[in-house]
DNA sequence: TCGGAAGTTAGGAAATTTCCAAAATAAAGC
DNA sequence: GCTTTATTTTGGAAATTTCCTAACTTCCGA
């Protein structure tokens, strides 16, 4: 599953959105949901794939937390396919 | 089908590529792909519904041109959920 | 070592998406 | 009016997505 395909799931942007704040484990992002733990577990490995998440074992839990910079390739993507302005960051090999 | 689903297609994507240099007829579009023109036009459809292109009639062609209002709102609404810049513009209801 | 807590995998149903060929609609020109 | 060009609508097949329950794995503490 692609980053722009991972990114169309509202539940999946929540998942983001929840991350920003720092790490959180698998059980407490699911809780925020009101759909079952393996439905959440999927989404996950949708946004591992999209290389927008990456998780780590912590003990019995896996603690999930936000790759900024895939996140922030994407958007750069969109901007370019729209012409708009980039998020503040380095730009990618373009004469400005 | 909302302008986030509307941006995780390539096909649509490239669509939006190619009206940011100037507004083109529904055959001119159809032209660079491989795919049949009823197909293409679904994915007309789903721009126009997500409010990304807007459509007149002129003469005997459709002409399709982007609407950037709605492309940057939803960039913004992304940048929201990762917490990272803005495209340049007016905020919304924020404290800078 | 056994039991419980935390997650993931497996299997499958329902809904949605993507695509096509054929038919229908719309406008222009003869 | 009839034909041609441009585009959309219809109907349907194949693939993908989303969600569930049941079963499994992993880790920790008693």
């Amino acid at each position: 599953m692609d980053v722009y395909q991972a990114l169309a799931s509202p539940v999946r942007r929540e998942i983001l959105a929840m991350l920003r704040d720092g790490p959180k484990s698998a059980g407490e992002l699911a809780d925020a949901f009101d759909l079952s733990k393996p439905t959440l577990s999927g989404h996950f490995a949708v946004l591992r794939e999209a290389g927008l998440v990456a998780s780590e074992r912590e003990g019995a839990k896996v603690i999930y937390h936000l790759n900024l910079s895939v996140a922030e390739e994407a958007l750069t993507g969109l901007m370019d396919v729209l012409r708009i302005g980039r998020p503040s960051g380095k730009p990618k090999g373009e004469t400005p």
